[in-house]
DNA sequence: GTCTATATTGTGATAGAC
DNA sequence: GTCTATCACAATATAGAC
């Protein structure tokens, strides 16, 4: 279904590759995205993308059929990094509590740095032009995340270590009480502390608490 | 300091408000912030918000000095409306659960209407290159509605019908508590359910159930 | 102030030499 | 494939009549 998405048919050409050099498309793809990340979808030109690039205009048509098409890919990139950047492999657990602050110190880590946020940013703000970006984008970012830490508490339900009615649920409250307090701050990247600057120690432990307060085993209910 | 951004600052002229046809001004401004609303800044050109509006372009450049300042005109009065929109008065409570409850709906009513979502949509989008905008958004919307939630919690504590020890922290817990799970999926307008669906009743009664856990002041710690 | 018609710049995309 | 030079068009902003 995602086949006009796939990662080979990303690039222009005739041929498989024929005498592109991956070096260029990859210096494309990297000023691209650092650039849209930064200023958005609208305020970059194509030139700026070529002149970032160390290229030509010429060629970076000659990689990417369109700006859409090199915004597409660009994206496509970046769930990969999104997929393998996240899974901390936290299954094997000594005890709960110290897995929950290895998974909230890592939702901290890779879902609000700046990478990241400029990758939401710009999804967000062109999502209603790119639907089917926004599709792909879910399913290999959120999505088997959510999934991972569904599977996390329901194998912690059958131990015994939690008491999770809901896990998709709790896999949004838990995500969204690390995300949550900082998001703002972040997305729009304040300089100086607008509110009571919340610290990253003070959250992590502020959501690892109300977590286990909410979910632990002889909680009255 | 943000007087550049007052209301009266917002639109143009020589004398006060010279023969202007406030009408048409908030003809321009609805137009205008509905397309932004709903397409971004960049997509929006403005023709389409004279078009929209029912009036010339030159007639909105009469009114507005520049799409910037259209653009920051639009986000003023959203803050007036976000500042009026909320704020229910919840300081009269009979019991703290049912005052959470309706506290967690009002969020949802209003943080998460196409209409506010798609003012946080724009302004994360174009926040860089609008600063002082970001600034005063921050101070008219999601400032104050912290402010008066952490004032809450803290009459709460003095009653005893809370234990909360960070009330800043505590509100933007419940604000995401109700608001993450619910997020992504409509901020990027998603038709067809992707993940299995949260619904409203689940997410606020599971926010307010987590709070409740977390803060009840006969909770150990 | 409001309209029609226009000036002017910037940008996405391409032609043609090498 | 990669470059320089250029086209075609869309969009911001304005001139001038009423």
């Amino acid at each position: 279904m995602s086949s006009a998405l796939a990662p080979e048919a990303l690039t222009t050409g005739p041929g498989p590759s024929a005498g592109r050099r991956p070096e260029k498309t990859e210096a494309i793809l990297d000023a691209a995205g650092h650039l849209f990340r930064e200023h958005g979808y609208g305020a970059v030109s194509m030139d700026q993308i070529a002149r970032e690039a160390g290229v030509s205009k010429a060629t970076v048509y000659a990689h990417f059929e369109s700006k859409d098409r090199l915004f597409a890919a660009m994206i496509h990139g970046a769930c990969r990094a999104y997929a393998e950047g996240l899974m901390p492999a936290a299954t094997e657990m000594e005890d709960v509590r110290a897995a929950l602050t290895r998974i909230c110190r890592e939702i901290e880590r890779f879902l609000l740095a700046p990478k990241t946020l400029g990758i939401y940013r710009v999804i967000m703000a062109e999502g209603p032009r790119f639907p089917e970006l926004v599709q792909s984008f879910i399913e290999a970012g959120p999505l088997p995340f959510r999934k991972m830490l569904a599977e996390f508490f329901e194998a912690a339900n059958r131990r015994g270590a939690l008491k999770v009615p809901n896990p998709q649920l709790a896999a949004h409250q838990l995500v969204w009480l690390v995300r949550g307090p900082l998001y703002l701050e972040r997305m729009l990247n304040l300089k100086q502390p607008l509110w009571d600057e919340q610290s990253v120690d003070e959250v992590v432990a502020g959501a690892v608490d109300m977590f286990m307060k909410g979910y632990a085993p002889d909680a009255r209910d």
